[in-house]
DNA sequence: TTTGACTTTTAGGTACCCTAACTATTAGGC
DNA sequence: GCCTAATAGTTAGGGTACCTAAAAGTCAAA
């Protein structure tokens, strides 16, 4: 009988979902006048350090190919990243930052981190600290949550 | 001197995104094929006890009112709610929901918190605890972020 | 060397959000 | 009792970011 702690499992489940929901708005809210979007900052941080290739960048960002191009498009037209061949094989395609690509993630982590952490200084230390102990958890979360 | 304090409350901000970055392709992700939308499961939930009016609704969501009517006349042509002017106030339109509506809820909820429950039993006792200490972080953090 | 499997792009849609402008109703000052 | 200002919602038009289906090119293996 496991009916109980099922019990509370869904329980949880359910109040994860709705902080969840909000934090999608929430998420969608920060630094909306900034020069990127939501999206683009999390394209362009996930090639930051080393290109990638069209398929690998949906992968990661969970989203279909089609709509990975469709982004990556629309940052070379705006000079964030360039796309080239693989040398390793001529169907794919290498997605590489600029300059100015990553100046602008740059400018784009500072300003949303320092919107973020303003919320945060509305939080006691307890609070500061339940929080820094559940993102590991939460990322466990997301990443177990593969398809 | 809070140079130190700013600092990890920033680091803290970007763990913070990224958990939430993450967590919104999660919430996206989850039931894709089910009868409801996650925007119009957080709708109907959100009157699924009693009936609000368009602007409540709006305010609620964090979205705008156009925003909002739009997914209740759709809501209203699927035969999930129904829309009446207000007694009290004929410019005002109270949204309430019906036995359509409020089955679609239960069944919608239901689904998806066995999703969210089956990736929570990959926790273990202490991950479980950290993660519901946070959630009421989380949700202030959510609400202290309007506008 | 042909066939089947991959990688990406193109084409056409959909969901969900926005601002601006409009209509209808209410409420307050005179 | 009016006129005006504020409020509640809808309509119109637009944008972002996703999707599926299908096409085009390349690879790899029988």
């Amino acid at each position: 009988m496991t009916s109980t702690s099922d019990n509370a499992l869904t329980n949880l489940a359910q109040e994860f979902r709705e902080a969840l929901r909000l934090g999608v708005y929430m998420f969608r809210r920060l630094d909306p006048e900034g020069e990127l979007t939501a999206a683009q900052l999390s394209l362009l941080s996930m090639i930051f350090d080393a290109g990638l290739r069209v398929g690998d960048i949906a992968k990661n960002l969970g989203i279909k190919v089609p709509s990975a191009t469709e982004q990556i498009i629309k940052l070379e037209r705006a000079g964030l990243v360039t796309r080239q061949p693989d040398p390793d094989d001529s169907r794919a395609v290498q997605v590489a930052i600029t300059k100015a690509g990553a100046a602008a993630v740059e400018s784009a982590n500072q300003r949303r981190n320092a919107m973020v952490a303003e919320l945060l200084q509305g939080l006691d230390s307890q609070e500061i600290e339940q929080l820094a102990a559940a993102l590991p958890v939460i990322a466990k979360l997301n990443s177990s949550f593969q398809n």
